[in-house]
DNA sequence: CGGGTTTTCTGGAACGAGTCAAGAGAACAC
DNA sequence: GTGTTCTCTTGACTCGTTCCAGAAAACCCG
């Protein structure tokens, strides 16, 4: 069962000016029920509620939600796209260098850009300051301590 | 000619233990000569200037030159990663969005991780406060305005 | 300085993420 | 309903990057 029903989620597609269709409201409802989603767990979790989707369809559906401000596309280095559907707080993530796991972080400052660069070149209008922590996350450091012998 | 003198070059590579070849000399003298370069203008400078290497080597010896700290790997979302030799003060990014033209901003703080996230995971250990800002230069503005009639 | 070991480089195939293109098929406006 | 406009499907394709096996070069040691 979804998080949200499928009649609020409808209205939140018209509300931006999109059509309600069947992958964009089970898109919108896997979104709404996790923090972080890559395009492959989008797309299989789709087609397992519709019985069958494109993949083709799953990223137009994401770019027309990302160009809508529906959802927000963050790309951490070297690894694969993810969405989530927390829009316009500018907040921050924390990525683990081992598996990946994405967590979000509130933002230090208030609204955005939230930091000012203390150095721009000349006539740079700055918009955003994204901000990225790296790190091992508790996970991942008690398990390479118990695999170090395996090395 | 080189920015840097060759056998100063080679002294680097060896004071980090790595052996001295010519691909590597090769990459790490044009590296040391711009603030950030792709592999594919690597790979152009490099084969000038030796008549020819693979884009394998050119691919490994970024890596080798990463792992051992004697440059920097960045990844602006959505680009093709960049190489910078300023390593070891943790400087910001900031990225234009149209033409991608990448500047270095000071750090804010002082040293890494130079930002505390304000509500990390518990047990965390965070190593890297990466900061990219976003926005459009100066000269992009300019040739927006410029070309806004044809669209 | 020559021989053996280790590392690096070459060439080519392969991969994952993402995009492009053309047409069939839905959603909405009237 | 009907027509227009937008969306989805299929399938080929690009781009950045990595993997593989073998040839070649750099280093270490006697």
């Amino acid at each position: 069962m979804p998080v949200t029903r499928s009649d609020e989620l409808a209205t939140r597609l018209r509300e931006v000016g999109l059509r309600v269709t069947g992958p964009r409201l089970a898109v919108l409802s896997v979104l709404a029920g996790r923090a972080h989603v890559d395009v492959e767990t989008v797309r299989g979790a789709v087609h397992d509620r519709l019985g069958g989707v494109s993949t083709q369809a799953v990223y137009d559906v994401l770019r027309a939600f990302t160009v809508a401000g529906l959802v927000r596309r963050i790309e951490p280095a070297g690894r694969p796209a993810l969405f989530e559907t927390r829009t316009g707080d500018n907040h921050h993530h924390i990525v683990c260098r081992t598996c990946g796991t994405v967590s979000d972080i509130d933002c230090v400052v208030g609204a955005a850009p939230c930091l000012e660069p203390s150095s721009a070149p000349p006539g740079f209008l700055v918009d955003e300051a994204e901000v990225t922590f790296w790190g091992v996350c508790a996970n991942c450091q008690s398990k390479n301590r118990e695999g170090i012998d395996h090395l």
